[in-house]
DNA sequence: TACGATAAGGAACGTTGTTCCGTTTGGCAA
DNA sequence: TTGCCAAACGGAACAACGTTCCTTATCGTA
């Protein structure tokens, strides 16, 4: 838990300048990609659109993987603690769980092929797996605990699979406008509903 | 609507021996490793799995996806077949429902991503998609609208949507302990029911 | 200003799907 | 039986991709 110097992290030796200049570049460059070609756009694109080679961005960021993390830690981290701020807002644990799922989905949605890339068992997205798992999962648990705690709910779902379910339902959901993943998740937080 | 001689289609001038040796050896040697590897095995593979060359692949299947297709052809048809025959055999029609959506999940969760490449947006995977569409979205339909007809559940989802949200829902359920389609799937039927 | 560590750039590699082309062969007619 | 040629074959070749490597340029400092 202590790096054994006494404070926080070693405090990275500081990077150059125009090292920290190009992560910069190369995020806001990703972002704009992904938004228009989808997360799975060449790594080239990128590149190209950054005006920087192609090592570099293996360099700063070591798999696409991990890119894509940074790209929206933001709004993954926003979630996140969204959870709990929900909880805490008054609704039923239920209501709560079913307000959080919808920001999940939101966000899945409106990102391009994110969905398709998170359930991708292609080794190389382990750290994307990882992070997102690791960031919503325990978020997600804590939700339907107090839902099932309350006895709203059936309690023979765990998070990592409604999670992933939720996930898997948001696949393809932009880019077909016969397919509505908002709906079909409703459906599936409407069947975890116990008969009163 | 008619070629001119009179008959049905026009007998495809019946292909050479060698030729139908390997389309044969080709489905057998496909079959075999989409077990092993997936669905979504490089072609080379089956290639030297049938101890043939690759472009004797693309003359018989000139993509991918129709290889797919040749090889669950009769699996695909079994199942659409048993729709109509769940509905005729005496149980609910919400029943049959769930009963014929079983057997979809069962298919597709036992075939190593071919849930994954079924929603695959990417080109070249037309063929595969419109065939499943084309092949059982009809058969869906009429089960939901028998179990629509009879009061048993909501009539605000349609057989396309349903189709893909459990597809979406079996991608990765192989390979994945921890992740049980089945059950999701059930959790999405039973959000169908209207309270009665 | 000169030097060395840090970082950049793009060519190069490995893996895929797919196409092309020179070679072989099955089936039929003489 | 023999000879022909369209049909079919095999594998090299191409294009797109992710990733790595090696040479060159640059930043920060003494």
């Amino acid at each position: 838990m202590n790096d054994g110097d006494g404070g926080a992290v070693p405090a990275a030796p500081r990077k150059r300048a125009d090292a920290r200049r190009n992560e910069r570049t190369l995020l806001d460059a990703a972002a704009a990609v992904f938004v228009t070609s989808g997360v799975e756009a060449p790594v080239r694109d990128i590149a190209a659109r950054a005006g920087v080679g192609l090592a570099t961005i293996y360099r700063h960021f070591p798999t696409r993987a991990d890119l894509i993390i940074a790209v929206y830690r933001h709004q993954v981290e926003a979630c996140a603690e969204a959870g709990p701020a929900l909880l805490a807002s008054g609704a039923t644990p239920h209501a709560a769980l079913g307000r959080w799922i919808n920001l999940f989905v939101d966000f899945l949605v409106t990102k391009h092929g994110l969905a398709a890339v998170l359930q991708s068992d292609s080794a190389g997205f382990d750290t994307l797996h990882a992070y997102f798992l690791d960031r919503l999962v325990p978020v997600c648990a804590q939700l339907l605990d107090a839902a099932a705690v309350a006895g709203e709910i059936r309690s023979d779902i765990d998070a990592y699979e409604l999670m992933r379910g939720v996930g898997n339902l948001c696949i393809g959901a932009d880019s077909d406008p016969r397919y509505d993943a908002r709906r079909l998740v409703e459906l599936l937080i409407a069947g975890l509903r116990l008969p009163h």
